[in-house]
DNA sequence: TAGATTGTTAATCGATTAACAATC
DNA sequence: TAGATTGTTAATCGATTAACAATC
């Protein structure tokens, strides 16, 4: 699949999922084909940049013609891995841990949520939409023995890195933390953070450096 | 505050929050001074960068001396906007919007939910831990009515760029997109995006870059 | 074949790091 | 004062954009 050795920066890795989500649409729409410059047109990224990063797995398109959409698509969703399995544990059944757990979409694209940990006992022994809630005791047999491949972290940040320690311990292979601190995990397991608070302060930010005049403008 | 009238690169605004984490810990464990070097080991930016990120918006430093926690803390609070209040509301109270909305650490933080929206009438007349969901049709009155700063959107695919529409046209001056979708915004709205299975896709291509024989090592 | 569009090399741009004079 | 450390300029590095030869 990949056509290169070289190391492929970061900044590459967090475009592909979304030029896959933008092939998925032109899918639905019965587009078979793209060139660089009318994704560039409809993606909002140069067309040398599309051509850029598409180049760092092999070539994909095609002289003349362009990319294939169902092509591209495929070769994107290989690139990322979507085309395995991945079994999951949520470690917290709090509110964002159960509103994962809800989220049905993540199960249909194979990322598979097995099972929910928590240590309140209100909560364990309860179901989430058929994911049992664990005590919290019980994570590292369970990751072990269902040999679970991600690590979802919704507890709060004072355990944060002591939940990210027995998941790495006990054989994950790749981290989701949702906690709001940081957490360092061994060089070969992968840690993809989502720092909600960070998100909500840049956006404050950006606010605030927007003049306010140019509000409610059509008042 | 800020001493420069350049633009500040959204790089060194995604740090900023990040600072502002580290220093809230130094400031719990009572420490009162901190140089770029010792910020440096503990946060894992270079020295030259933090001195650099910091000298976008002034001089808070001391030669010779360093940085006050305090002062930096307060100072980075300030940039960010962190010193005001946003009214903020929710469109879309289902998993996703009930799990933010129950979640009191933006309240306190100065980052008010006064409402939630939702097409749904089995939802619409509820309360989500005192926050009350009202008729999407109502949304845009209500926006105008309480002056709301923010329009957080957890609403589904084929709707978020419908939601953002009335969310900016009744005066918001930012949103928070949780929707799996790009949506476009007038250029005097900030716009911040969680897109989680565009995250959750990065995660499975890092976890697929990492050799598998690595894993399980303690067994 | 001629036209179109890729794949790839070269040029540019921006962000990070290094160096050091200023100064507390 | 001497030592320490910032603020800031210069050098480097990496990522993006432009250009164009290769080729469908």
């Amino acid at each position: 699949m990949a056509k290169k050795n070289a190391k492929i920066s970061n900044a590459v890795i967090k475009r592909l999922p979304r030029y896959r989500r933008y092939l998925i649409e032109l899918r639905k729409k019965g587009i078979e084909k793209i060139s660089s410059k009318e994704f560039s047109e409809l993606i909002g990224y140069t067309a040398s940049q599309i051509r850029q990063d598409l180049n760092n797995f092999g070539g994909f398109g095609q002289q003349g013609y362009g990319y294939s959409v169902e092509g591209l698509y495929r070769e994107i969703s290989a690139i990322l891995g979507l085309d395995k399995e991945y079994k999951m544990v949520i470690v917290g059944a709090g509110n964002l841990g159960q509103a994962i757990a809800k989220y049905t979409k993540f199960h249909k694209q194979g990322f598979k949520i097995c099972a929910a940990f928590d240590i309140n006992p209100k909560l364990v022994g309860n179901q989430l939409e058929g994911i049992q809630i664990y005590d919290q005791e019980e994570l590292v047999e369970y990751v072990e023995e269902e040999e679970i491949d991600i690590g979802i972290i919704c507890v709060n940040q004072e355990s944060a890195q002591e939940v990210a320690d027995k998941l790495c311990f006990a054989g994950v292979r790749g981290i989701w933390n949702f906690a709001i601190t940081d957490i360092e995990v061994p060089s070969h397991v992968a840690l993809e953070i989502v720092q909600l608070s960070d998100s909500l302060h840049a956006l404050a930010y950006h606010m605030n450096a927007i003049p306010k005049n140019v509000h409610n403008a059509h008042k």
